[in-house]
RNA sequence: CGGGGCGUAGCGCAGUCUGGUAGCGCAUCUGCUUUGGGAGCAGAGGGUCGCCAGUUCAAAUCUGGCCGCCCCGACCA
């Protein structure tokens, strides 16, 4: 993409509203665009992002075997009142009544929706387990609306619904999940530690937050100094075996939130206990009955018997996340993508457009690059180079390839790698091939 | 919902107290000169001062009502 051509406005200046670094610089490069309290317009550089983001998670959800599919945003009111939830969940919920006065709501999230699904289809219990699975807009009437994406009204939320015969089937179902959250936030370059969590309304007696630690963050949190320097590598695992052993490995180490943390009983000595703030950004829980029982979704078991299925769900902020990268990626001259959501692998650098020479050399590594399959953010404006460093460097490119007349005198471009800072003077064929090698 | 703040050009702000032709910086447009870390000079465009009433010869400025946004708290799969 041309930066000439490419719409990303963005700002010098910090819009007065954004408190928080990841508000300010998701502004700030262009991001996005408040519509209204909690409610964003994603533009061209942040969508990238959010679609790499959501990409991730959903290929983590079909490694572990889960299924995707899609439910609608807007539901009925008739299934809230079936589970109950119609009355209870409160003024978060946003209630809508269409043309024949019949009452709908944008949902808030999915539980009974999902129920009525598989209650329609599922009939035998050798029909279970089943995980579905969909990544939709959410609406949640919060209070108090803040930190740009952190905490929106309207947000992307990837969540699904495991069904299972029995409890221990369950909590196959939910270990499966806690694997695949650690995959997917180590996949993003994130430390998300899971935290034994309130149930809050949703019910049920077993849940983890997946929470990344962040001075800005919302939840008030105790851990293990050891989650410090934690490595949080992919596990390579067969979802299919017994994950038990591995997950209480994970959870040997101590994390809570305040909630949860007691400190007559916390198991860490008060030398190793640390107390945080996190951001929430994924969340799973295991409620048994909660919604399979009051909304009768009843599957035969082996002896005709009725078996009502054992249920957990597991949400994932999609769009919380783009702020929570930033949050924990970023330094005093802007965002610093991790490799994997980065919303361009590269951003090729004209020094001085309108050169011959800087025109035909960019133009020609703009090609190959692209060609080679990498996306690459070509600045060919004809700007100052102090303002083209300073974009870059805000909007955070894995990459920065430079090219100007200085250097090619000598043949030479330079590579600058944002994370690190490290830049070289390399041969245009030598940064290429860098360029085309795993990084590092 | 309680407490506080703000609303003036795309962004950041001054002007409001003390009523008298709507300003500054950045951004934008034109021209020339520039270009290795947010360039210089010259010129130009852009605002029903959140909305509605009221007071006044005259309202961004005073009064009342409403709307929106932000912050603290309560709230929060």
């Amino acid at each position: 993409m041309r930066l000439s051509v490419f719409f990303m406005p963005t700002l010098k200046e910090t819009p007065s509203e954004a408190q928080i670094v990841s508000h300010r610089l998701m502004l700030r490069a262009g991001m996005i665009r408040q519509s209204s309290a909690g409610i964003y317009s994603w533009l061209p550089l942040g969508f990238r992002v959010l679609k790499k983001v959501e990409q991730i998670v959903r290929e983590e959800q079909d490694r572990s075997g889960a299924q995707e599919l899609l439910m609608p945003t807007v539901q009925p009111a008739e299934l809230w009142r079936e589970s109950g939830r119609y009355e209870v969940y409160g003024k978060e919920m946003l209630r809508i009544v269409d043309r024949h006065d019949r009452e709908l709501l944008y949902g808030p999230t999915n539980e009974e929706l999902i129920t009525d699904i598989v209650r329609a289809y599922v009939k035998s219990y050798r029909d279970l387990p089943k995980n579905l699975y969909h990544i939709q807009w959410k609406f949640r009437d919060e209070v108090r609306p803040r930190f740009g994406v952190m905490r929106g009204r309207e947000f992307l939320m990837k969540d699904n619904y495991s069904f299972d015969v029995d409890a221990k089937g369950a909590k196959h179902s939910y270990n499966k999940m806690f694997v695949a959250y650690l995959r997917t936030f180590a996949r993003m370059g994130l430390k998300a530690i899971p935290m034994r969590a309130d149930t809050g309304p949703i019910g049920g007696d077993l849940s983890h937050e997946f929470i990344i630690l962040a001075d800005t963050g919302e939840s008030e949190v105790y851990c293990d100094v050891a989650w410090f320097d934690a490595d949080m590598a992919r596990l390579d695992v067969d979802f299919e075996q017994d994950l038990e052993p591995l997950v209480q490995q994970w959870l040997s180490k101590y994390a809570a939130t305040v909630e949860k943390h007691d400190p007559d009983r916390c198991p860490v000595p008060p030398e190793r206990l640390r107390k945080a703030r996190g951001i929430e950004v994924g969340h799973i829980f295991y409620f048994g009955t909660k919604y399979s029982k009051p909304m009768n979704a009843l599957v035969a078991g082996p002896n005709g018997e009725s078996i009502t299925p054992e249920m957990g769900s597991y949400g994932i902020g999609v769009s919380r996340l783009v702020g929570a990268i930033i949050e924990a990626s970023h330094d005093e001259n802007g965002i610093i993508w991790p490799d994997s959501v980065a919303p361009f692998d590269v951003g090729l650098v004209n020094l001085r457009a309108g050169d011959a020479r800087c025109d035909a050399v960019s133009s020609d590594i703009y090609n190959r690059l692209r060609f080679a399959g990498k996306q690459v953010l070509y600045d060919d404006r004809g700007e100052s180079a102090g303002a083209k460093f300073a974009t870059m460097d805000l909007i955070g490119l894995p990459w920065q390839l430079v090219v100007g007349p200085r250097g090619l005198k000598a043949g030479k471009v330079e590579l600058k790698r944002r994370r690190s800072g490290e830049r070289e003077e390399l041969s245009i064929d030598a940064a290429l091939d860098r360029l085309a090698a795993p990084a590092p």
